[in-house]
DNA sequence: GTTCCGCATGAATCGATAG
DNA sequence: ACTATCGATTCATGCGGAA
């Protein structure tokens, strides 16, 4: 054991920033390589001719190209979470983003979740048809229906519902639902008392960026923080092929993951390397 | 104007109690007559003991039956309200509702939004794969860009975020700022100070209902009241093709909504009707 | 009249076991 | 091998009776 740590003392972290293609640039890199996939890529914008820019009708074949090796990269039991929003148009949402999970399970992808991400804090505003758009999908894709998951290691503080709950278990707290066989819960009933700690559900709750920098962060860092969390443990490797401003490459960082991070702007790349030095 | 709120008090509000399958029962309503259609209907695979339990691989061809007749009985600028969720299985969300959501675009209606209903008191359980499900889909269907909505009529009070936010009022919030992604939309927060309402978001947060009474609905009364006061005003009327327990009908009446519930169990349906002569 | 507190229950899901 | 049933696990809320 004391071996091991200081094995892991000794280990370093690794943080990799590549400029260009993630369709060429993750050719480079070795299959099954990869524990977790998280990232946010360009929305598809049919107007703009920004980051991205791709239009909402081709957007699912040219995202296919992408996942097709991020399929490759991943480990059997690794986890790729892909963060999305639809855009509205002409009154309509577009429907780019439900093709796209139909498209990824066709191409051997297992669709396991879809998290809601909660923007708490988003700004009230209001257009004739709409109203503020305060949430955005995190979808869970997996290789199989085996993966690796740390949940204990997201777990959140107890309502205070539970303060006076635990006091005294009521019968049917005791025999609900168990009435076949009432040994085993009644066992369990030691774990709830003093308890502090409760899983999360699937909504997400974080506050947006309010960034002041001239590049947008797609997300908070808490986002990639909490699934970096569920989904690795410490010198494991966290890829993000759309790294834009960092988040993710900083956050892995942070944690005591290696990390690759891919993206077609060199701008972002220099100020991501500039950043990591400092 | 006097005259006019005479009549709306001589005026009286119709509550319809009707048995059947909606796929017949609806043909009996008139086209272009319904203002606002809020509904859940029976998920796949659940309520096995009361609706049989529709088929995943069946659900799409069995509520295009239906919403074919809904397309036809909703007004030109009325409303579609579906709340839906698929089930996990076999590690896997299935994809049936998201199938629908393409399926029912092609057959004319409009994907205008999808609200977030968040429910804070989900069903406990813990899985190796997967947290509570915390979340069902609200999606809004229209017949075309220009629907009612009066937005005013569910403003909430301004939350405490807002509260500091509006006390220290950045630069940026000042002027007009233009969001970062290229959107085109901007926001111009000083607006905001002095107003105790502001106008909610697309996600909504109610509890389930788990009451101790004799019987349970599906969702709790907000629900419906929200969509109610959003896309309908006093004397129009809403309709509910898997009435169930009569949660959308008993909010309607209290909101002075015209209102007409179908459902295929005649034991729900004798329930609404003893307890709408209460 | 308020507040406090006990407590039943809710669109759940997975893995093991039985048929 | 494939399907059907059963047991294990868990959180938060609102109701109603008590203080």
């Amino acid at each position: 054991m004391k071996q091991l740590k200081l094995m892991n003392y000794m280990k370093t972290i690794e943080t990799k920033i590549l400029l260009g293609d993630s369709k060429d640039i993750l050719k480079t890199i070795d299959e099954n390589s990869i524990d977790l996939i998280v990232t946010s890529p360009p929305y598809a914008d049919r107007r703009k001719n920004t980051y991205g820019g791709i239009k909402p009708e081709k957007y699912v074949d040219w995202f296919l190209e992408i996942s097709k090796e991020l399929l490759r990269v991943l480990k059997p039991r690794g986890t790729f979470i892909l963060n999305i929003k639809e855009k509205a148009e002409e009154g309509e949402r577009h429907t780019y983003v439900i093709e796209l999970i139909l498209a990824l399970r066709n191409q051997g992808w297992f669709w396991t979740e879809e998290y809601v991400w909660h923007k708490k804090n988003s700004y009230p505003g209001k257009w004739p048809n709409r109203f503020r758009d305060a949430w955005e999908r995190c979808i869970q894709f997996n290789k199989s229906k085996k993966f690796n998951m740390y949940q204990e290691e997201v777990m959140v503080p107890v309502g205070d519902w539970a303060k006076g709950r635990l006091k005294k278990l009521s019968e049917t707290d005791k025999i609900r639902d168990n009435s076949k066989n009432g040994s085993g819960f009644g066992k369990n009933i030691s774990n709830w008392i003093g308890r502090e700690m409760v899983y999360p559900n699937n909504v997400l709750n974080f506050a947006t960026v309010c960034n002041n920098k001239n590049h947008s962060a797609a997300f908070p860092e808490e986002l990639p923080e909490w699934f970096i969390k569920l989904f690795t443990k410490e010198f494991d490797t966290v890829l993000d092929p759309f790294v834009g401003s960092g988040t993710t490459l900083h956050v892995a960082k942070k944690m005591k993951r290696n990390s690759i991070g891919i993206d077609i702007i060199p701008e972002y790349i220099e100020m991501i390397k500039k950043e990591m030095n400092e």
